[in-house]
DNA sequence: ATAGGTGTTATAGTCCACATATAACAGTTT
DNA sequence: AAACTGTTATATGTGGACTATAACACCTAT
């Protein structure tokens, strides 16, 4: 279902809500795919159902997902537009991140080598846009 | 002395550490200066001694500076070193980052492009290594 | 030696996000 | 009716971050 790290420093809803949207992204979940209900998720992860709705709950008022009571969560029409917007959105965090980076001393190519070698392990040649 | 915001996500103490590494990157600390004493931080800033104490500590800790009983923190020897080394292990955590943008389908290029506004902001053509 | 600065330790308490536990209510499908 | 679904409510537990206060030990200058 999820893959959960009740370990990890990133907390379990947001873990969730990652990889509903990568599922999303890829088209694993569709626009109006019904997505595992919020005790199917519980019983086979373990995982408080509060949790999942937590995640589910955030994903509805982002317009990913769209709850129908008494059947279900489905991916919403437009869900993978929604959420590469919000990524968008998201990137000034990491532009900080990277300019602390820079602050510090490390150079600009170090930082470019680190870009290609994400984006190696997972495209490997085929640039994604 | 340091610029802190109590409402930040980023922790007061980890703020505390990020600018002094700053300092010292910059060149604004160098080896054998003196630090501000965790009483005048904890003074001028209204953060409690036990905070400040934190961050010193962890920054002692990762031998980027030293305490001396009775005189004070003082910056240690290839502390600018140090820091970098630390910044450079910390790197994969960007990488995955990074990796779940290429994911989401974020082409190479837009990242490359913040990557070059952050650095823009900063060097402003300039190479720094 | 006294005073005033320094780091250091200890104890206790507050606050808040995250997660849990449990139960009950309501809607849909078969 | 049974078995699913989402939804709401209440209470509890845990851990990190931060605060409050006090005391102890060290160094230096007067």
């Amino acid at each position: 279902m999820y893959t959960i790290d009740p370990l990890a420093r990133k907390p379990i809803y947001e873990q969730i809500i990652d990889q509903l949207e990568l599922f999303v992204a890829t088209g694993a979940f569709k626009p109006g795919d019904r997505i595992p209900s919020v005790r199917a998720v519980s019983t086979s992860s373990g995982v408080n159902p509060m949790t999942i709705l937590k995640a589910y709950g955030e994903l509805d008022s982002r317009g990913v997902i769209c709850s129908v009571p008494g059947r279900g969560y489905f991916v919403s029409e437009g869900a993978k537009e929604k959420i590469a917007e919000a990524k968008i959105n998201g990137l000034g965090e990491l532009r900080g991140q990277i300019a602390a980076l820079c602050r510090l001393g490390i150079p600009k190519s170090s930082v470019y080598a680190l870009v290609d070698e994400a984006y190696g392990e997972i495209t490997a040649g085929g640039d994604t846009l």
